[in-house]
This record gives C-alpha cells, sequence and structure tokens, in this order.
DNA sequence: TTGCACTCCGTACCTAGGTACGGGATTACC
DNA sequence: GGTAATCCCGTACCTAGGTACGGAGTGCAA
C-alpha cells in the first residue's frame, strides 16, 4: 500500500510476530504475554490488525530473557524497562527514585548471596561423594557424613521466614 | 492411657504437628502436603486419629529443606528419600540404579554450571555499575556497556530450548 | 465438664511464568 | 484468486510448591 523506495518490505513494514519469536527463541504467546505485562511495548499492527514490530524487540527480549537470568523476576524486569523507558541517563538521581544503578547494585547483593550459598551447596555435596554417602537421613542423623544440614536451613531468609524463599 | 516410665509423655507419644512444623519452621499444611507427596512417611495416629510425629520428622523436614536448597525438586527429593530408604549402603551398586552417589554427581554438576553462571552475571551486573549504564535497552542496543547480552542469553540450555529453563 | 486450642479432612485457591485452544480474520505465495 | 500458513483475541489450562477455608472432632487443663 505505501512504501516504495526502500529495496525489501512491503505494506507490512517490521516483522510478524513469529518471526520474533523465532528469532528470540521464545513462543509467540509469550510476546502477547510480556505485552500484557507490559514487558513489551505495544507494536505497530498491520492494517489489518497484526502486530509488526521492529527489530529492537528481539532485543528487548532478549533482554528480558537476560535478566531473567540475572534473578530478576518479570516484575522486577518490568520496572526495569520502566525506568529505563522513561528517563535516559538522567544525570542526577531524583530521590526516593530507584535507577538502574540501584537495583543492580541490590541485585547484585543478592546474587553474590546466591553464588556464596551455592559454593556452600557444592562444597556440601561435594563432601558427601568424598565421604560416600548413601543415604540423606541417616546422614544428616548420625553424622556418617559431613553435610552440615542443620547449617545449611538454618538461615531465616531475608524477611518472611513462613513463605521462605518464594 | 499406656507408657508409664518415659518420665515424660503420655497416651500421645510423640510430637504434634504444630510441634514438629515449628520445629522445622514449615506450615503445618505442608507437612500433610508433604506426606501427600510420599516426602514424609505417614506418622501414627493418636486414638483419635491425631498425628503423632517422632523427631526424626524434623530432621527429614531440615533435609527436605536442605535438598530443596541444593536446587532439587520435590519430586527428586522423594526420589532421594526413597533411594536412602529402601537400601541402605548396599555396597554394590545395582545397574540401571541411581543412588545418591549418581544423583549428587549430577547434581555437583548442575550446581557448578549455576555457579559458573551466576559468577558471569555478577560479573556483568559490576561491570554494569561500573560503566554507570543506567539503561538496559540502551546498553543492549549501542553498546554503551559491556553486558554481553547475547551471551548471556545465547546459551540453548540443556535440552528443550522451547520450553527454555522450566 | 466446660471450654478453648489444636487437628482432622477434602477441596479450593494462590503466585509465577507461561502454553494451549477454538474459531475467525489476514497474509503470503503460486 | 485460491488456499495454506499465520495471526488475531479471549479464555482456559498447566506445573511447582505450597496456603487457606470450613466444619467437625480431639486433647487437655482448670
Amino acid at each position: 500500500m505505501s512504501a516504495a523506495h526502500p529495496p525489501v518490505l512491503g505494506d507490512g513494514i517490521g516483522l510478524r510476530s513469529g518471526q520474533v519469536a523465532a528469532a528470540a527463541g521464545v513462543n509467540v504467546e509469550t510476546l502477547r504475554y510480556y505485552e500484557r505485562r507490559g514487558l513489551l511495548a505495544e507494536p505497530h499492527r498491520s492494517s489489518g490488525g497484526h502486530r509488526l514490530y521492529d527489530a529492537s524487540s528481539v532485543t528487548t527480549l532478549r533482554v528480558i530473557k537476560a535478566a531473567q537470568r540475572l534473578g530478576f523476576t518479570l516484575e522486577e524486569v518490568a520496572e526495569l524497562l520502566e525506568v529505563g523507558r522513561h528517563r535516559h541517563r538522567p544525570r542526577g538521581v531524583r530521590p526516593g527514585d530507584a535507577g538502574l544503578q540501584a537495583r543492580a547494585r541490590a541485585k547484585l547483593a543478592e546474587v553474590e548471596e546466591r553464588i556464596t550459598d551455592l559454593v556452600a551447596i557444592r562444597d556440601n555435596l561435594q563432601a558427601a561423594l568424598d565421604a560416600g554417602c548413601d543415604d540423606l537421613i541417616a546422614c544428616a542423623d548420625t553424622d556418617c557424613c559431613p553435610i552440615p544440614f542443620a547449617t545449611i536451613t538454618r538461615r531465616p531468609a531475608p524477611a518472611a521466614q513462613d513463605r521462605s524463599d518464594r
């Protein structure tokens, strides 16, 4: 209908949902889901109502997946993206405001804690292997092996003991 | 009703569900849930039908929670406990059989992989902080910062690319 | 023996993070 | 222009790991 001189691309300038999904390695439904969740901006539409994404959407999806791997929940990722969307490097952060910097710092601490935990865990598993344990309960009960169950378990975890580590 | 010479304990020899739950730091409902899931053996009952646990149940719960922290799912934990229950150090493992040893080895590898990931993640977050990035998308797009999103995201993950990391 | 806390059971509900389905519309390709 | 492949939307469903509810029964102490 429009578009004459760019070498490719007809009416539907942009990527179809299927293409974006494939490029980012996610399910098509996930695109809609992220859109609903506010993680992915609403894309343009073709005259017929089909979504037309630009290439940056793929980047966004990658970022989302990366952030998930960084340990952020989707809600947190949404906030992070919001932050980036509304204030491009404000140079002088407002008080009471939590930019990527602040969040990254907090997340860094979390990640470091998890690493510490996992290292302890790894050491415990390794020790169990070395000691030749073959029964968790027996080990825990009779100290036949060096896994410090009490130590592993007893760490009230930050806030919310009853809701443990959701 | 029975029990004469042990210094304490009346009819209900053992711990009530509430006590066990409190001791292990879990919800009472969770005990029933674990019982249904086969993680916790069915305890004795009082004449009136109330559960009466022995102290080892608390240990079991701790072990379950510890194993969860080790990265095992409840289903895996159930299997691990089964293994321990049915074969106390058989000394000569049957073929096709996966004892704690084997599972621990496998889990160890997983844990180490996760540590590697998290370390990369930590380094990335740190680098982002050092570089002063404040916008995920901008960073990912314009290489204003050193986060290797592509690298983080592009790792087909063991089996099942489409179902990602469930 | 009265009273209150604790348990019982089945079932429903919850959060996170998606996936699947059905039926109709739109695109793409030959 | 026919037809297969995509895509649309709303809604339902899924897994994991629990939590909550409600009505009835039990345990124990004063």
